[in-house]
DNA sequence: TATGAATGAGCGTTCATTCAT
DNA sequence: AATGAATGAACGCTCATTCAT
């Protein structure tokens, strides 16, 4: 099978890459074997390692992958026109909406086990993951200070308490819905969540709606 | 009745149970050997079966030793006798400040494993789990039901969402202090959080807006 | 099998080092498995690594007893309180004896293949050979150094280089043994270098013998 | 007749064999992939199948090219057409410079490596290897015994004595300039090697020591 | 004919579990 | 009841070899 097309690697690559995530998120990346990997991928065991050196580089791509995915959904919210707090309700809906994907559950446990390995190993997971999560919390308090410095929601509020109270919110609402399924209201608790923006734009925008 | 006791045996069952729990969450399930549990224990590898027939109980027994923990948590939380607006404000100011316990981090990552074992396997580990989860929201929902038809907060607001809001927030609040550190502000969460109460609550002592 | 002697321990990592001995010489290091030298020790493959951390490890405690043994016959063969010339000539005596061992072969074998080792990786097995070999090369080198100062052997030998041949004669004999078998008359070889003391110890002698 | 004539399958095939001898004597046959083989060559893993059926095939032609190596070199000793003491001499000096060629190192190295395989597997490699050892020693032998006849060496040396010598000394003199570099002062070996002839040359020559 | 991706048997190693002591 | 040496089934990974292209 030489002289493959390099969009067959891709597709390859693409392969590994999907059954990978999907068994690591189904059964866990350490009861996961390389021969799973390689039968979910349609290849035998040893072809893997033409893609990826090894099962920790593997492990890596699939975080970098989640991450790539969360980042993507963030900047996508964010690269809107409106005003702060349009943008700050339509990034909180994107987010919210992502707990009801068909793979979200999935990307939930794939989120958590990153997590993992970065409070276990934070000078090889760490590092990234944590990068990521405050760049998060400033994206949110940047849009929240702006909101406030243009009269959208309450001048006294604290933009780094609520941006974190946002991170909070959305992360718990994604545990939630692993551990209750169904149960689990994530829409209520969206709409209590941005209540909070409402709440704080309401305390000066209230008397004029009377 | 030998000289070894009943006693001796439920403390090396703690033993056993305690030095578990520690190198779970520190290296992870998968990846803590029976051996090692042993030596942390302070007994031989072969003994640990004495107390537990296999790894898989094992875990199962630090899982449920984690449960009757956070369980503790909450019952305490809600055993006052104060108003349930009160007993709300008190259950948050407990179960945040246990991320500030010096074994916070740990118990979290324990948490967070816990949640995976139920998500992929959830008739083993799911169904506790789930149980857990769902009386402690229905405590909260009870316990914003009680305020809300004492007149403490908001008579509109949904009880439910409210809970769960509460759950998600502190869920993410344990999350993010995971992820980030002291650079988490989870005192600032637990306000911003508590204000969605005071918000409600302020609905009716706010006459003189309406 | 618990509380075993230290007596059997010591017996089982004779046995796997003896085991592995036999089979690196017999079918090379690398075609060896350890599967292999647990079979020609009588014990399961992973019992092994309760006795050496890793094959690698084996290899280096097969080496070491290769050259403990060289070095004894070595020490053996200087210990004598004759004259130098005699202690020469025991000892070439005692090395070419050791040629007609029912193990030459195998020690033999071994012992090229500790040379290949060294000469591939002289950081990690290189240096110990080097070492034996210069301390056996200038042990035969203040023997006859000595040996030349009482008046034993002709004055203008130069010490090093007999020395040197002898070694050299001595290691190619080994070879030449395992090259033709019977048909390398070791004790030929033996005669004609013991003749290079005899010849340069019959210059001087010699008119004296007449 | 394709434009790729005969001319290119041999480069190829030297090619080949070049890089196998070289990567052999560097790294080990077991240790050598045939991946880094092909790549040393300049061509595709799946090419080397072409001129070589298997890696045993292509481990006996490299051995098969140091025989042809090492034949030529004592051929074109023996080819002189001086008296037999002269010509030894020769050939000695000959097989003692090899020994500072650029490449001795590796060469001496792929002759262990060659007399490894041929006393574990006497039936596949040994044979070869023996002809030649016996073939080498006989032609010494037989110079011996020849410039024994012209009385340029004592008559009563034992002339296949005297040629396993030889060898035994080289073949040593290789080793130990493996083993100690350029402490084995092989020059100094091959002199008193040499001696071994004049001394007995000299037995005559010394005429008034009688 | 040459390529190089794929195969799959087999390697060194680990570790939950057993059981003779 | 406790020990810890032993087991043996996997695991991650390598590499000689094959074969579609």
């Amino acid at each position: 099978m030489a002289r493959v097309t390099q969009a067959h690697i891709d597709a390859r690559t693409q392969d590994i890459l999907g059954g990978a995530m999907r068994l690591f998120a189904r059964k866990g990346i350490e009861e996961t074997t390389m021969q799973e990997i390689a039968g979910e991928a349609g290849i035998s065991a040893g072809a893997i390692y033409r893609y990826y050196p090894s099962k920790e580089h593997l492990v890596r791509a699939v975080f970098d992958g989640c991450n790539r995915g969360a980042e993507q959904l963030f900047d996508e919210a964010a690269a809107g026109t409106e005003t702060p707090l349009e943008a700050l309700r339509r990034t909180g809906r994107i987010a919210w909406d992502s707990i009801k994907d068909g793979d979200a559950d999935e990307q939930t446990i794939l989120n958590l086990e990153m997590i993992l390995a970065g409070a276990r190993r934070p000078e090889e997971f760490g590092q990234d993951l944590r990068e990521l999560a405050r760049r998060r919390v400033a994206l949110l308090e940047a849009l929240v200070r702006e909101a406030r410095s243009k009269g959208e929601i309450d001048p006294t509020v604290d933009p780094r308490a609520l941006a974190l109270t946002l991170m909070a919110a959305y992360t718990g609402s994604r545990v939630l819905a692993l551990d209750l399924g169904d149960e689990a209201d994530t829409e209520a608790v969206h709409g209590m969540t941005m209540s909070l923006l409402v709440a704080f734009a309401g305390v000066r925008s209230r008397p004029a709606q009377n």
